[in-house]
RNA sequence: GGGAGCUUAGCUCAGCUGGGAGAGCAUAUGCCUUACAAGCAUAGGGUCACAGGUUCGAUCCCUGUAGCUCCCACCA
């Protein structure tokens, strides 16, 4: 006699069943030829505060998907990460320690990074573990670890080798509050910006040309004015030279296509560098560089009137002079948008530097091949992808003038500049530590070190690398592996992550990295914000929420929504849903089992009753749907279809209609009953295998109750689900016309304020003709469960 | 300014082959039914955002409009 407790423990059972796992290794990876490969490439959460909600929700459904693949008998490779280098993570530092970076020595600051990342990463797993995740934690790798490091300088340096990496001194987009450089992708924007625009007169031909400027404290950075082109108002004026107001030096009056003619007045100072047009319109006319701004933030000493202000303080003294000066012909109150550091949310600005870039501008057209190649779930999603790519504007800079992450394994001659790389065998390798110990070709022998280390994203982006490299060591074969199966990943990092690793992937494998690309959503609080690791969300906390409500609530309200589809998360509604499933799957199971108790799978009944038959078509059908919607990602959808299934047929309706059978075989006849025993464990049995991808814990614990001793296998896990290719039709009609049946009797029954089980004179069944044998065969069950004293057919052609 | 997604019951949402308007929650009423009152049954509740078009037929396809959300651009 199976003993099954009254109510399920879920926190408690939850724990145990985690420990079954852990001894029994059932999420181990083992290299297995006879099963195809299904390698995923998961994200490695940044290690930038504590997860939240959010995380939960995304990093779940493709759980999920890792368990649905492992059940249609493939070899799962399903790894986790962790991104624990880079600015994310010192930033995360900083806040935590109430230390700056650059107060203390760059090795002090790096232990206090490696200790602090380690803390979270530890709290991080033991989230993940208590989410019941069926990755191989054998394969976890960090990106700050030495072998990470390894693989991405080896990366660098093909890169460079290949001319795709190449450091140059140009513009960049800086951020003066973490002193770095950054890629575009880090830019981040802030709305509705209050700002004056500023007309200021440039004498010319003794006209007064009026510019319109946001930014008058670039003024002693003018290089030159632009107009349009095609501007006839100007013409004139093209080819001469312009006096700066204030200043009084000359610059020439130029043209370009990108001037607006209808925006300000039609002019445009160009400085060094007041914004990203600045930069491209430098470069484009090679024009001269004037340096106002220093790298922490402060106007250059020999800029007059404003040396050593900071940005806005500056803005503002120079308005006073001008005005003071009578050259401000008017001002306007404008709002707009700035361009932001992602990580500090301070305003961007542009300095010329000497940075790493990898070539990216050039190499549109096969990145946009390469995002066609990859099958985006849902589809709409590599619009993002594509959108990003098209609208490209720098080469990507991976170098960041900062302290804790991948050292950029480059030193230069101290003659004449010219980069030494490191050599493959020597890494990892800190050019901090470790000196050069060769010869410059113009026979130099003393090296500088690079202090700058790789933006994080460098080192992310060759995660599929990463994984390669964690799988030869399980004694995976590399062939096969590259392009991994599937990446998955929320929308928010398209255009980083996602981005990143197609460029890394086609420059060393001349591949895309993956075949597939399953984008979840975000959980947003109610409020319609964002979670997010920085912020608080203290009361929504993932361990709490674990802790409180059980891994598999959280799991199964995970499951609610489309593909890449936001979602609100409201604890009531997870809770009042996941509870009611969780419970009922216990009482039903509990009811299930107790009447399989001189069950034996192996003999099948000669004699199937055809509504026995149904139940099981029904599985079949419900089994198909599930996997076609899986097989895309859809766990939402192919949750409804279990959901449909277990509750509405199973529960509501069959067992309703075998309960006596299965009571009373004295009345209702034995083979009858072992018919019902061989149709509810067959549905009951599968519907358990395709919950288990949603409610690992719950169903492990009742497989190894009920199941387990008739399947052999160790674990409901290891187990595959059936494989029906078609169903009966004519069956399930069968099904929807007993159904309706008994729905007509339990709605006269409510309508009259009756008991359920209240005797009726009769049950009128209406029904096709073909059915009347299978319906005078399910005669006796129909009255047991509708308690009516006879049943009137009626029959249609 | 460009692009994408969304708009269906009081709430959250499904409806992906063009023909039935649906689920859960909430509400109301009834029911202790040899698994489950953490349950069961039944019911009420809708201009499928709006306007055109295609079609025998449109929640679904097309065009336009409005609102919401997101992505990208916009810093002169």
């Amino acid at each position: 006699m199976i003993e099954f407790e009254k109510h399920y423990n879920g926190l408690e059972t939850e724990k145990e069943m985690q420990k079954y796992w852990d001894d029994n290794k059932i999420y181990d990876f083992k290299p297995d030829k006879s099963r195809l490969l299904y390698n995923i490439d998961t994200p490695p959460p940044t290690v930038s505060g504590s997860l939240h909600i959010g995380h939960i929700f995304s990093y779940t459904q493709a759980e999920m998907i890792a368990r649905f693949k492992r059940m249609q008998g493939y070899n799962v490779f399903y790894p986790f990460g962790f991104d624990d280098n880079g600015l994310p993570s010192e930033r995360l530092v900083e806040k935590e320690t109430g230390i700056k970076a650059r107060d203390i020595p760059r090795s002090q600051f790096c232990d206090k990074c490696i200790e602090i990342t380690k803390k979270y990463e530890e709290e991080f797993m033991s989230l993940w573990k208590s989410m019941g995740f069926s990755c191989d934690w054998n394969l976890q790798y960090s990106t700050a670890s030495l072998n990470t490091q390894r693989l991405s300088q080896k990366s660098f340096l093909e890169l460079a080798k290949a001319g795709h990496a190449y450091i140059k001194e140009s513009p960049v987009l800086w951020c003066v509050e973490c002193q770095t450089s950054i890629a575009q992708a880090e830019l981040d924007t802030i709305e509705d910006v209050e700002t004056t625009f500023n007309y200021i007169p440039f004498m010319c031909e003794g006209n007064a040309l009026m510019i319109a400027t946001t930014r008058p404290e670039y003024l002693y950075g003018c290089v030159c004015l632009f107009v349009n082109p095609e501007d006839e108002r100007y013409a004139d004026y093209v080819g001469k030279t312009a006096t700066v107001p204030l200043y009084n030096y000359e610059v020439p009056v130029m043209t370009d296509e990108k001037v607006g003619i209808d925006k300000g007045t039609g002019i445009v100072m160009c400085c060094t560098f007041g914004d990203s047009t600045d930069a491209e319109w430098y470069e484009k006319y090679n024009l001269p560089y004037r340096k106002i701004l220093l790298p922490y933030g402060k106007i250059a000493d020999d800029v007059p009137y404003i040396a050593g202000l900071k940005v806005q303080a500056a803005r503002k003294e120079i308005i006073r002079l001008l005005d003071e000066n009578g050259l401000i012909h008017k001002t306007e109150k404008i709002t707009h948008t700035v361009a932001s550091h992602e990580r500090c949310g301070k305003e961007i600005e542009i300095i010329p530097s000497s940075q790493w870039y990898i070539e990216v501008m050039s190499k549109k057209e096969e990145l946009l091949k390469a995002g066609d190649k990859i099958k985006w779930y849902p589809a709409h999603m590599k619009n993002r992808y594509v959108a990003w790519v098209e609208n490209l504007k720098w080469d990507w800079c991976i170098s960041r003038q900062r302290y804790f992450g991948i050292p950029i394994p480059v030193w230069y001659c101290k003659e004449c500049g010219t980069p030494a790389f490191a050599k493959l065998e020597q890494l990892p390798v800190n050019p901090l530590e470790t000196d050069y110990d060769g010869i410059c070709e113009c026979g130099c022998k003393e090296f500088i070190p690079d202090k700058a280390v790789f933006d994080t994203w460098m080192t992310s982006s060759i995660t599929p690398q990463i994984n390669l490299d964690k799988a030869k060591e399980h004694g995976i074969e590399e062939s096969g592996f590259m392009p991994m199966t599937m990446r998955t990943q929320a929308h928010e990092i398209i255009r980083t992550w996602a981005f990143y690793t197609i460029v890394k992937s086609l420059y060393h494998t001349g591949e895309i990295p993956w075949q597939e690309a399953m984008i979840c959503g975000f959980a947003l609080a109610k409020q319609g914000e964002k979670f997010s690791k920085s912020k608080d969300n203290s009361k929504y906390s993932p361990p709490d929420l674990v802790r409180e409500y059980s891994a598999d609530a959280l799991r199964y309200w995970s499951a609610n929504a489309r593909l890449g589809t936001d979602t609100f998360f409201d604890i009531q509604e997870m809770q009042d849903a996941s509870k009611r499933l969780i419970t009922k799957l216990w009482n039903s199971s509990k009811f299930v089992l107790s009447h399989l108790e001189d069950f034996d799978p192996k003999y099948k009944p000669e004699n199937i009753l055809h509504v026995d038959r149904w139940i099981i078509e029904r599985t079949n059908e419900a089994i198909i749907e599930a996997v076609r919607w899986l097989n895309e990602y859809e766990i939402g959808l192919a949750r409804k279809i279990v959901d449909d299934l277990f509750w509405k047929d199973l529960c509501d309706n069959y067992i309703e209609i075998v309960k006596e059978r299965l009571y009373q075989p004295e009345v209702h006849g034995f083979e009858e009953r072992k018919s019902a025993q061989h149709a509810i464990y067959y549905c009951l049995f599968n519907i358990l295998k395709i919950y288990a991808i949603y409610i690992p814990h719950e169903t492990e614990y009742i497989y190894l109750k009920g199941f387990k001793d008739f399947e052999g296998a160790i674990s409901i896990h290891l187990t595959e689900w059936e494989k029906p290719v078609s169903v009966d039709s004519e069956i399930l009609e069968f099904g929807e016309i007993l159904k309706h049946a008994i729905g007509e009797v339990r709605k006269y029954k409510t309508e009259n304020n009756l008991s359920m089980r209240a005797e009726i004179d009769e049950a009128v069944i209406t029904a096709g003709a073909k059915f009347e044998k299978w319906l005078s065969e399910t005669e006796k069950d129909f009255i047991a469960c509708t308690h009516a004293k006879k049943i009137v057919y009626e029959f249609q052609l």
